[in-house]
DNA sequence: ATGCCCCCGTCCCGGGGA
């Protein structure tokens, strides 16, 4: 089973290259995030033509989380729980087969210090509460999406540039590093230590044609995920298509 | 130091993104 995630910026706007990208069998699950539509305007027939099913936690304008895939979805739980009052839809988790998958949109927390910086902190806290209680599963769980993290200096093409936003500042990178202390692996880094490898790169001041890029989306693992894990990878060819998204699918295999 | 670019809404600007 492949599993991807992917920023792509807009549902609607990239439709046509997110099923195409389907089409070509480029993987089984997709993690999405950013559908920028509320539910009742999210393309759904496009998904269910091709026989994949689809379940989305979206708002209007802003954000919105979604997984696809060709097998059923069960259990559907959208939101992070400890906070009735966030309105923003950021995340959304299901069962397929025996996997759990999050679909994870975090906050990007600029400008930092600030109220937007305290709200990126207390969400990854609430993650990773919940991070902890799904290990308690005892199953393959994948956390996947844009975390809005850059984990390592490696994974920024300018660290000094980067030095104080909100992406490497050293309580984002502390409260990212908890999820691994907690027993979750970095699929990418588990299976490429050490290369440099990015999943954004902006739209502007040609950071695309210059690979002016960061590493900011994820797959993270449960130990019984990692037992199973095969090929991990990034795919760079739909942010090379016309009309992209500013980001580019990470995916990892798991072998049943 | 700032903006470059792109998406959304009931819309020709402003907020948000990273």
């Amino acid at each position: 089973m492949r599993i991807a995630s992917w920023n792509v910026n807009s549902a609607k706007s990239r439709l046509d290259i997110i099923i195409n990208w389907l089409k070509s069998d480029s993987c089984d699950v997709l993690l999405f995030q950013e559908t920028k539509s509320q539910d009742e305007n999210f393309p759904r027939e496009a998904f269910s033509a091709l026989g994949w099913h689809v379940a989305i936690h979206g708002q209007k304008s802003y954000n919105g989380v979604a997984i696809a895939s060709r097998h059923p979805i069960h259990d559907v739980m959208c939101g992070l729980p400890c906070d009735d009052r966030d309105e923003q839809a950021r995340y959304i988790e299901a069962s397929i087969e025996n996997v759990r998958v999050a679909s994870i949109y975090l906050p990007n927390g600029n400008p930092a210090p600030g109220p937007k910086f305290d709200y990126k902190l207390q969400w990854m806290n609430r993650l990773n509460q919940r991070a902890a209680a799904l290990l308690a599963r005892e199953q393959p769980i994948i956390l996947g999406g844009d975390f809005n993290v850059i984990p390592d200096d490696v994974d920024c093409y300018d660290p000094l540039g980067w030095e104080g936003d909100a992406l490497t500042r050293p309580e984002t990178r502390q409260a990212f590093r908890r999820l691994t202390h907690t027993g979750y692996c970095d699929a990418l880094r588990a299976r490429h230590p050490h290369e440099v490898i990015y999943t954004y790169w902006d739209y502007q001041a040609g950071a695309w044609q210059r690979d002016h890029g960061v590493r900011i989306d994820h797959l993270l693992l449960s130990p019984e995920a990692v037992d199973r894990l095969g090929a991990v990878g990034v795919d760079k060819a739909p942010r090379g298509l016309e009309k992209p998204s500013d980001h580019t699918p990470i995916w990892c295999d798991l072998h049943f």
